[in-house]
DNA sequence: TATTAGCAATCACAGGGTGTGAGTGCCAAT
DNA sequence: ATTGGCACTCACACCCTGTGATTGCTAATA
């Protein structure tokens, strides 16, 4: 079992080493930390540390670095979340100021992120499968295609482009959209699935073949509306911390663009325990071995939960990044949460 | 004046250096193409070129190293538009298949042309400023927000979110809808600014202060829609090629991120002369003086053009990546033109 | 038992010297 | 105009060494 004093000493060595980036020496903790003790004192919790896995030391002569499981400890005991600064509290409020559309906002959002924490900001897309069919819009494209547009009541709206084999005329065009309107608005789109089927046999044999295009398009925008999206914003700082990692930052870059190992991430996320997580190194599978990943739920609509969070390398400063994640999580949730109301 | 055997010599420079990321030794040249002279003539001919600062020696001795101006010469003079390759050909063609909506095809297409060329890929969102309003929705969210969702004959979809003073109920809400929309529907976009002022007088003194907001909301989305936007795809592949900049890839990257840049040169490109044009180097300004930009304009709409390229090191395999970059923008064109049908 | 001082041992790293080889530039010959 | 020959240059890789930082251990101490 690690002393009280050998656990001060981690998290003194997890904060000197991710601001020096050098590994840390006995004697400048003994030095600048008020411990009241011998550089050897500290030396003998340092190799108690050791034998616990809890830091390491990269050659013989060198100090001590936290492993992944340092870094762990430190997280869910020593790390305290700070409150915000008053530069951080300022830019998220002058953001909370400027209500634009959803997209715009959740791409300023996850820029404000990136920029609170010098990292690469992650923003999952906020998904109300619980949304109900608002308005379905038909809108000619030239002669020959339709485009769709279906509003649901969780304010998404999906376009899809449909080719008709025949010519249309705007009367039909609007005899199809009430028609389409009076069999669809309402539905949940859980239940869209179905009813899409049923709309198709609800029209005469003639039209059949473009109600069904149609239904296959709207079919698609359901489905594409379940499909999670991520905005990234901050890239840039990936390659700024590129020499923390040991290997090249191109797969991590590469794992991040493709989307899919962060979604299946943060969908396997469990949001009982604390309201923020970390990831740390090897506990990420992959490409992700060498990051950290910090995430965060927030409150997309009345029940769903999307998540918000951070990439960057381990040596990261965990106190001001979980705090910066917490506070636009909750920033979002107070955003977009209170749809609630209209539900209740 | 240069010889018609030195532009030879710098073609031969440029492809072996893309290829072999080594400076080009004269005997290397000398032996491996059939030029039929020896290593010393191909000499001469190189002091030539460097003469005229085509080609440039990194020290005393190594061998030649192609300079901006000699992509340049290369890209002016020498590049041949390769035709696709067939694996090229098939990778497009599973892509035209596919018609879903316009962001996932935008999306799609951008990284098809990543991974064609290998580099980071470009696109500028299609801007159709002659459109007009289409149908104007309002939809309620809880109590005391409104989402304005725009929709133009272009396709294009905006959405805004408006605080409401006061409670409202579906019909106050049904009724400023139907009568928003007299007055907008079939407004060109450039005359929206216009029309939205008049369109707060025209109601009741005691609602103005909502439509005015429903108007600045609406006003909003023009403006948005009227600044252009960019699609990224690969930003990988910039680490990839970190080695074949100098400095380092940070300040690209986020000049990249932040699209202001890339977005004033596109604008700033004269399309009259050819299909695809190349910024390499020097050519650009600050954050880019690294890198090489192909680019081509696409049809998206009857008139306007939008752009679509990709950013690398300037020793990148230029023929293959205009080839590429040419290919996706008639794509684009054949794709997104269709609606000129409309207006004729 | 916990702490400390002292000291030998280890090892990364930077600095300096050196040799090698690749490639050029030039000159005289063709 | 082209070529062979040769001296010259210079980056780079290699090795060697000294230095300094830091630890681990041991014996003394509170």
């Amino acid at each position: 079992m690690v002393s009280e004093r050998a656990l001060e000493v981690l998290k003194v060595i997890v904060q000197d080493y991710v601001d020096s980036k050098e590994p840390v020496a006995s004697k400048t903790i003994a030095d600048r930390h008020g411990f009241g003790v011998s550089a050897a004192t500290i030396r003998n919790d340092m190799a108690l540390l050791e034998e616990e896995e809890l830091i390491t030391a990269p050659h013989t002569s060198a100090g001590r670095v936290p492993t992944d499981k340092g870094y762990r400890v430190f997280v869910d005991q020593l790390a305290k979340i700070k409150p915000l600064s008053s530069s951080q509290r300022t830019g998220i409020e002058s953001f909370l100021s400027d209500s634009a559309d959803l997209d715009d906002t959740l791409g300023r959002t996850v820029r404000l992120l990136s920029q609170l924490t010098n990292q690469v900001a992650i923003l999952q897309y906020p998904v109300v499968s619980e949304a109900t069919v608002r308005h379905v819009e038909l809108l000619p494209l030239g002669a020959h295609k339709l485009m769709t547009v279906l509003i649901t009541t969780g304010g998404s709206v999906d376009q899809n482009i449909v080719e008709c084999p025949r010519e249309l005329d705007e009367g039909v065009v609007a005899e199809l959209r009430a028609h389409i309107n009076s069999k669809l608005v309402g539905v949940s789109l859980a239940d869209m699935p179905g009813k899409l089927v049923a709309l198709a046999d609800s029209v005469s044999e003639q039209r059949r073949p473009l109600v069904q295009a149609l239904a296959d398009a709207l079919a698609h925008a359901v489905e594409g509306h379940r499909t999670d999206r991520l905005v990234i914003a901050g890239a840039a700082n990936l390659v700024r911390t590129e020499h923390d990692f040991t290997s090249s930052v191109y797969p991590l870059l590469e794992a991040i663009e493709a989307q899919v190992t962060l979604l299946k991430l943060f969908t396997e996320m469990q949001w009982e325990t604390t309201e923020v997580q970390a990831r740390i190194g090897r506990e990420n599978q992959g490409p992700l071995s060498e990051a950290a990943i910090l995430a965060s739920a927030y409150q997309s609509g009345s029940e769903r939960t999307s998540t918000v969070g951070v990439v960057g390398p381990t040596r990261m400063d965990y106190s001001n990044n979980m705090t910066a994640v917490r506070a636009v999580a909750r920033y979002l949730s107070k955003l977009l949460g209170d749809d609630e109301k209209e539900r209740a």
